[in-house]
DNA sequence: GAAACCCAGATCGTATACAATCTGTGCTAG
DNA sequence: CTAGCACAGATTGTATACGATCTGGGTTTC
């Protein structure tokens, strides 16, 4: 069971893709450690490009670098958890916004694809999936909105919002966002950007009250098992 | 004059403390080379050190790494410049507001000493360090809203404001802004959170209206004269 | 004379080797 | 039996070496 074929990755863009995708959906959970050689294992590489990637990912806050000790996937703090929710509160609200002001019959159909593919990962039992699609929604109106600069920051922000969740989910109810997603949906549809605004307020404010920013939580998984298995 | 001693640093984060501070006060100006073989001679290290450096600032936006060609200072376009300002916009006046709700007499003292020493850089006719320290100033409101996640999105957003304004600014009138910060000094001293986030939102729209976002400008000089000269 | 081509120098990208540091295990002493 | 220590294995940090790619100048050809 060593060397089953490794991930076709070459670049360190290409590792920091796979791996991001893997802790959106929660097959690398927070606190795994990433160890350079076993993850140049995995993708076929050597120790260098690792580096590059687990430093990159460091930026973008998804990794801790602990200096002689390695890397592990971040855990965010109860307050970090509080801080990353609050930023995207002052960010995407008015960001959806201007998405509905410059949303075409283009930008929509996509977002429809979107949340289609939400609801058949959601049919399919892939809860972690459906989350990862759920957060590049979020990107996406940044997109819309032709606003680089804040998009590239939702995009970290989501990216701990998966940790935050990851760590302080409670799962009394599952998760239903697509209705809120669906709803943004019409608001872009009929360029509606009051509505949009409001919309996107709530939808985050829901999000917040769904966590349980008290306890943490702690697992562990072999990083192999997450990424092949 | 090729072995002047080398700048005292040993860890990437020296480097990029050093050459983000460069890039503040406008010793190292957008568009300039940053050679690994270079920047590894004046700081005494490696280029697997400065590939490191060089890289985070990648990330933080202030370098753009152009594959096979090398590291440059970043040039943000017109659209970026505004887009970096819209985001300071939307994260700025409500972290003042924060900032004035919690602000002890401690941290009023020490943005005094700052204001005192932006002024002693004026008076001094140091332009560039007295920029330096106003970026500096901003981020520390940030610090004192205890928002960490948005200390480092605005201080990514100083930096590259760094950039944008040693590319856009139309220098008719000297930097006048130390009199904005003193009102917001004022603001905080009270523990007045709407004058403050005020004063943070019209001095935004004062930075933006003092740029010229049409035309481009273009400079070259060495950096080693520039970091050792 | 101008354009295309080719080659040399320089610079970056990646891999590997070695040094520094940490973790955990087993031993020893109290 | 427990606490402290020491050493071995493992893992990261840094430097260096080599290969790939780009830039610019000089030559050739039309």
């Amino acid at each position: 069971m060593k060397d089953v074929l490794p991930i076709a990755a070459s670049s360190a863009e290409d590792i920091v893709a796979h791996l991001t995708e893997a802790v959106h959906d929660h097959r690398v959970l927070p606190g795994m450690k990433l160890s350079e050689d076993e993850v140049g294992d995995i993708f076929g590489v050597s120790r260098t490009v690792v580096r590059q990637a687990l430093r990159a990912m460091a930026h973008g806050g998804l990794v801790s670098i602990e200096r002689n000790r390695g890397a592990f996937v971040a855990k965010p703090s109860v307050k970090e958890a509080r801080e990353v929710f609050e930023v995207r509160a002052l960010l995407e609200p008015q960001t959806a916004r201007a998405a509905a002001e410059r949303a075409t019959p283009a930008d929509v159909a996509l977002l429809e694809d979107h949340i289609a593919q939400e609801h058949a990962a959601l049919a399919a039992d892939k809860a972690g999936l459906a989350l990862k699609l759920s957060g590049a929604f979020h990107v996406e109106i940044a997109r819309i909105a032709d606003q680089r600069t804040i998009e590239a920051f939702i995009g970290q922000l989501v990216s701990r919002s998966s940790l935050v969740i990851a760590l302080y989910w409670q799962r009394r109810n599952a998760l239903c966002e697509s209705h809120a997603h669906h709803a943004l949906l019409d608001a872009f549809r009929h360029n509606d950007p009051d509505q949009a605004e409001d919309l996107m307020k709530g939808h985050l404010l829901d999000l917040v009250s769904q966590l349980n920013l008290r306890e943490t939580r702690d697992e562990t998984t072999s990083l192999r098992d997450a990424l092949l298995g």
